[in-house]
DNA sequence: GCGTCAGAGAAAAACGTTTTATCGTCGTGA
DNA sequence: TCACGACGATAAAACGTTTTTCTCTGACGC
């Protein structure tokens, strides 16, 4: 009711979905668009627009509900962002956050580091999530309108076949999954090898595995070079304990139902820190002890190992040394558009604790 | 040396540290910039552009440099894009990401749940970090050129006092800190008080409380009101025991400390799941036991308490409501411009275990 | 009566893209 | 010779802002 044309660029009837400009609350103010601007950016004052008008248009604006669009007034805003390259971490709502952070704290070191030799370039970082497994649906992924270069993390399978066929028009670092022609940082192999090695040498017969389910590319990896170590070695292959998903929860379930139906192992190793909080408490119950019954090797994901009670020996990704090396990465390609696919391995680290040591 | 000026409106030469458009590409590479952007989006097949053009234009970008705009390709972008809103989560590097993505996903639920009355907008939702304590460098806070709304997260006092003299122009919801003029939510308080009443409840009569360095609002609040209680109690206030910072390794060398320094103390309550891993250790390696010798009392941030050895006792914030309340106001505000700040009081939860239970 | 100045606002130029409409040119069949 | 389609590319409009420049009043001092 309130608008009404009146600038002759804007006779057309607006859509009924079409969003509130700037535009429209000049023709409903009946002032110029220049005027409104000003007035929401609260600089009437220097520019003396009289309390009338200011409060005129500012009634107005909120009873037409006007939202700015961000992505003009970026376009227009200060010389600092006119040379804003955009970069992105990408990651499911499914996957823990604990790591994200340090990966854009290292991305952010790497671009102003490179900064100096492209001077005058400005870096803004964001994070976005998807659903796990739908990766497909991230707005702007194909359209390269979101960001000028991404490190993606916590992809499914799906997600990978997916990017295995539909590439981003901008750099892309993966974290921890192998895709054909993309960049990527991934643990060294060789960590469930070395799990077998510290197991066996705590003298364990039969060994195990307990896993989350769905089964991520690098847990996979570190299962089968366990798997290999253990044929080799015992001549045969581990026993699998499958946990419903990532939780606490169910690695306590699966560890205890396994116990239960009488499953015999004397050690353990264990794909995710957390999965192994929940196996603990399971094995606990079941009145063994760590290690003399079954001894427990995990990755460290997190920094809680030492405070397991006994603490708990891992082998597992260097967090710090993944995140530096696809900061630096990304930002390679980034400026170097011409760069070949890379993949990055990064060693492992191994902590001996109490839970494989007599 | 492959610029050269052809183009009428771009007679005037560019500064040094002026960002390559299609325009400098088109210069170079002899072409109109529209065929540059078609190139450079892979539609240069559907538009018939000879592939020698191609490959000279896709050279020309590589050697110059060329990185898109993301706000102004957004700006021209599909239809579906067009009426985006962006909503953001803006939190400090420091503060552990756990729980922002619970946070995103009730905003997007909030949100979307909304779409339905205001059909025809998308939403687009971003994660941005600041240092702790240096929110006040965030660019687009005070220009809103960033995001249309925005939840703020673990913020420092500094933070918060900047905030209390800066309006954003654009509508903010606090997370557990209160700013004159703000819109929050925040746990309920007297999560204080009752856990020093389910440490009475078991027995103790010398409590202490074990905290991080800095202390944020929250903590603070829990701690008064814990220690009013003790007062009002035992007569008596507790003994602060002060970690250096929030990590397992803080809590377990501050709770060393004290009890090497003859510390004494029946009932410990930590203000966080955290720090009081640490504290576990340290009691267990000084030989003492929980509930016996020391009942513990924490507050449940992670979901690891069942699984602590004993189990741990929590009383705290219920982050799922918290999240919820906090995207429901939020995009209340953004709707409703002129609607009033808003403190949103979420009741905690109480857990009882086996660390306050003889 | 005339220059000057301040107030209030309009008009227009940018920002860097994408998209649409248009324009030559070249062969080719009638 | 003419119409015509294919080809290759260009010019120009749009996107929604912000910012700069300009215009039009009156009022005021002289």
């Amino acid at each position: 009711m309130l608008k009404k044309a009146k600038s002759p660029s804007s006779e057309t009837l607006k859509g009924p979905h079409s969003r509130i400009t700037v535009q429209d609350i000049a023709n409903a103010a009946k002032v110029s668009i220049g005027t409104v601007s000003t007035v929401l950016q609260n600089r009437h004052v220097e520019r003396r627009i009289p309390l009338q008008t200011v409060t005129r248009i500012r009634e107005t604006a909120a009873a037409l509900g006007y939202l700015p669009n961000i992505n003009a007034r970026r376009l227009r805003s200060l010389k600092s962002e006119k040379n804003n390259v955009v970069l992105a971490l990408l990651t499911s709502f499914e996957a823990p956050l604990n790591l994200v952070s340090q990966f854009l704290a290292e991305l952010r070191k790497a671009a102003e580091q490179s900064t100096q030799a492209k001077n005058g370039i400005s870096f803004s970082m964001v994070i976005e999530l998807f659903p796990a497994g739908r990766l497909s649906e991230m707005p702007g992924l194909l359209t390269g309108d979101h960001c000028n270069a991404a490190i993606i993390m916590n992809t499914t399978p799906q997600d990978d076949s997916f990017l295995a066929c539909n590439r981003p028009p901008f750099p892309v670092v993966l974290v921890n999954r192998l895709v054909q022609g993309y960049s990527s940082v991934i643990s060294q192999p060789g960590a469930g090898k070395r799990a077998l090695e510290i197991l066996a040498k705590a003298h364990c017969k039969k060994p195990a595995v307990l896993r989350g389910n769905p089964l991520t590319q690098s847990s996979q990896r570190r299962l089968e070079a366990f798997s290999r170590a253990s044929t080799e070695l015992f001549g045969y292959s581990m026993q699998e304990i499958v946990a419903s998903n990532l939780s606490e929860e169910a690695g306590y379930l699966a560890m205890r139902d396994f116990l239960k139906n009488n499953g015999k192992c004397d050690g353990l190793y264990v794909v995710s820190d957390t999965l192994c909080m929940g196996a603990y408490l399971a094995i606990r119950e079941a009145g063994l002890r760590i290690p003399k019954d079954i001894a427990v090797v995990s990755v460290g994901d997190y920094e809680h190992a030492d405070y397991f009670e006994p603490s708990l020996t891992t082998v597992g990704a260097r967090h710090d040394l993944l995140a530096q090396k696809a900061g630096e990465l990304l930002v390679h390609h980034l400026f170097n558009p011409a760069a070949e696919a890379e993949v990055a391995h990064v060693p492992t680290r191994e902590v001996l604790r109490a839970s494989t040591q007599g």
